[in-house]
DNA sequence: TATACCATGTAATAAGTTACATGATTTG
DNA sequence: CAAATCATGTAACTTATTACATGGTATA
């Protein structure tokens, strides 16, 4: 249920196009967030039946049209319902862990590329959050600069440290995963010369 | 499909009921992977049907019966495949970091016992994992303990290590989880105090 | 005018969740 | 003998993934 309330989070800075969210999803909030366009237009869809959004047709070209999509009042208001209300957590499920706990059942080499893969993935997620973070942080953020635009000035702030705190966070889960990825590259090598 | 592998890593150990597993997954694996009963029962038999588990029943009291399934070599086979193969990472979904992001659309309160909550489910898991990791280090962890058994003695460093190297490595997750949601307190007091 | 990009979906599966349902066995 | 635990599922639903499908627009 939570892609309904990502997607409201995004238009409450501006009406976007069902490609333009599947995007920005790409590009920014992907980075929290991720869904495939097959899984956000038939939400949007359902979304605008619910009137938590409202579609209208926009003229695109010559002959084509688009269908932009606004936050209604009853948007914000579930919007702010979610936020507002406690999240219940996912069950743990993590392969990456399960995979690590059962090594001995594959050779050093797989085990090894496998934690460089692991290293490598959150390096890339790292590198991207760093750079959300410096556009928030600096106020270039072309969603930040939108939703800016329609807060007030004295709300700037809160607005800008929540979102650097929360890419912070990401920030600092990838770093950790990176750590552990090298002892783990670390351990297997001590393993190996263990052997000889 | 992770589940599957899930359920083969252990039955690797030993042979187990589908209660069995669905118990072991709530108390030990259940910390990396879990899953409800109405998954796993069916999954089960999808790998009996598929060879890769062999099931038997077992006489259970006087009249009762249950099935115990034991990992076959195809079973073993197609673990040794997956623990091989590298991993395909499932797109970043995060909802925590998503509403902290967000937090100026609901009050300071709502905030602070959001990420109080967050820490409080941290810590919870942080405890559980240290309770496994000190059994498994210990070699008092009664699946690890199985497993010990079947493996040759030379083996045994190993097996531990990796489980080691895995509950550490969701302990520094817990920790790291733990930190970032006080940082957010911290920064909710900074922003009320500002206020004033 | 070819290529990249914008735009919107459907269909079929797979995976996961929630609720319900039933009955035997063991233990205090 | 009551309560806890062991044991095994089905059904309905929601969520997510993968693959396919189509066609318009902008730009070099």
């Amino acid at each position: 249920m939570s892609l309904r309330y990502a997607l409201l989070a995004v238009l409450t800075a501006q009406p976007m196009t069902g490609y333009d969210l599947a995007r920005t999803f790409h590009a920014s909030v992907g980075h929290v967030w991720n869904a495939p366009n097959s899984q956000i237009y038939p939400e949007l869809h359902r979304m605008e039946h619910d009137e938590l959004i409202a579609g209208e047709d926009v003229t695109w070209g010559s002959r084509g049209t688009k269908r932009r999509y606004s936050i209604t009042d009853a948007g914000i208001g579930a919007f702010r319902a979610w936020m507002t209300q406690p999240l219940d957590y996912a069950p743990e499920r993590d392969p990456a862990h399960l995979k690590a706990a059962y090594f001995e059942w594959t050779d050093a080499d797989s085990a090894r590329e496998q934690l460089r893969r692991h290293a490598e993935l959150y390096r890339e997620r790292r590198g991207q959050w760093m750079g959300q973070l410096a556009l928030v942080r600096d106020r270039e953020h072309p969603l930040v600069r939108q939703r800016l635009e329609i807060f007030d000035a004295a709300d700037h702030d809160r607005i800008v440290a929540f979102k650097v705190f929360a890419y912070e966070g990401l920030v600092a889960q990838a770093d950790q995963e990176i750590a552990w990825a090298e002892r783990g590259l670390a351990l297997i090598d001590s393993l190996a010369d263990h052997h000889r």
